[in-house]
DNA sequence: ACCTGAACACCGTTCAAGT
DNA sequence: ACCTGAACACCGTTCAAGT
């Protein structure tokens, strides 16, 4: 709601010019996406938080589709900003992968965005590299460290998917990872109902399904 | 562009009554999304693929919500018509789960109809109950299974995701799952830049990872 | 160079009205 | 019971026009 300052240009005055920045923009798209999710983000309401008319925007930034490209590529920076930790490689690997998790999840609007449009690999581009850094540190290269990566890579974004389905529909405290008709199917025995309806622990899953992948590619220490 | 045919109903009348069922506006919409894609699936265009009034999807079915729910159901339905192949209890997993990924790349439009919804669930219900079966019967039970079976989705949807995202941007022939302007960036030195930029063999990386998975959740036969 | 308003072609949805 | 047309509140985008 409250206005998003245009701080950039020195002076403001009053009249025709609103002394809009291509950057003043940008960081209003990302805030409208941060908190309202993609759908927020239409080129009337961004105008509106900046004082502006519609097309005001087309001139500044371009198409709707130039302003989520930017504030993909902005944030994607941001992420950037992180030191990797531990001691072995495997756990510097697995710092980097939680990372890529937990930024992900704490900026679920911005991730569904990237994601709506086939740019996630952009978003996380700074990640991915520091990722495959640690691998060629750690000896893995070549053909061996494209696979390691890729496996790794895949393994947490399917995490992911099922991280933001879950906390996007259902109340946080009844979370659960599946829940579904076919389970009073007379046909589904009690045991595999039980392995279908009973709610997983994500993140502890987490640790031991990436770990076990990254464990077949990066040597031990 | 040829239009559905209207069966179900038997005298099919001219004037006002168009004889229109709920399960020819269901199969209308299918097709709709098989062939253009979930953004093709509009009820103006729905409504004059069946010869009808915009307004009259709505007395049949009810909200587009409604129609893409009926869509993912049905098409879930159908693709659980398929017969688990395999000796071991590892082999028919695997099978179950090359099959999830062979009916989602087959029917992409549809797959990312029911993951814009957050239904991705239902849509692969049935095959879900079928993998869920193979492990209850291998003697995988309780917890065991339930962990078994969420780690096995989620890595096989993770290589969904990606698979998803190369062919739907770039030509099939130099489908490539990571090319980035930060390979041009002096500070990542050439063995990373390779792991980066190689293309990789989706399919031969899924049996891999997949299997790493399966192996670990069940007992060799 | 920077910004505006009117206009166009789309959406989903509602609702009173017809047969 | 089944179907229609007009209307509303939204979209993204273009373009001639203003300062």
């Amino acid at each position: 709601m409250a206005q998003t300052s245009v701080s950039s240009n020195p002076r403001r005055t009053s009249s025709r010019h609103a002394g809009l920045d291509r950057d003043d923009v940008v960081e209003a798209a990302l805030l409208l996406v941060d908190e309202g999710g993609p759908e927020a983000l239409t080129m009337r309401r961004l105008a509106g938080k900046l004082g502006v008319a519609t097309t005001t925007i087309y001139w500044h930034v371009g198409s709707r589709d130039d302003v989520v490209d930017a504030v993909i590529r902005r944030h994607g920076e941001r992420q950037a900003e992180h030191a990797v930790s531990g001691d072995t490689a495997r756990q510097r690997v697995m710092s980097v992968a939680r990372h890529l998790r937990d930024e992900a999840l704490a900026h679920r609007g911005i991730t569904r965005l990237a994601e709506l449009h086939g740019e996630t690999s952009v978003l996380n581009e700074h990640l991915e590299v520091a990722m495959a850094r640690e691998l060629t540190t750690a000896g893995v290269v070549g053909e061996d460290a494209r696979d390691a990566l890729r496996a790794i890579l895949i393994c947490v974004g399917g995490f992911l998917v099922v991280a933001m389905r879950n906390e996007a529909a259902i109340p946080p405290d009844h979370s659960r990872t599946a829940v579904w008709s076919r389970v009073d199917d007379p046909n589904v025995d009690p045991s595999t109902r039980l392995a279908l309806t009973t709610q997983v622990d994500l993140p502890v899953l987490f640790e031991r399904t990436v770990q076990a992948i990254v464990d077949t590619h990066v040597p031990e220490a």
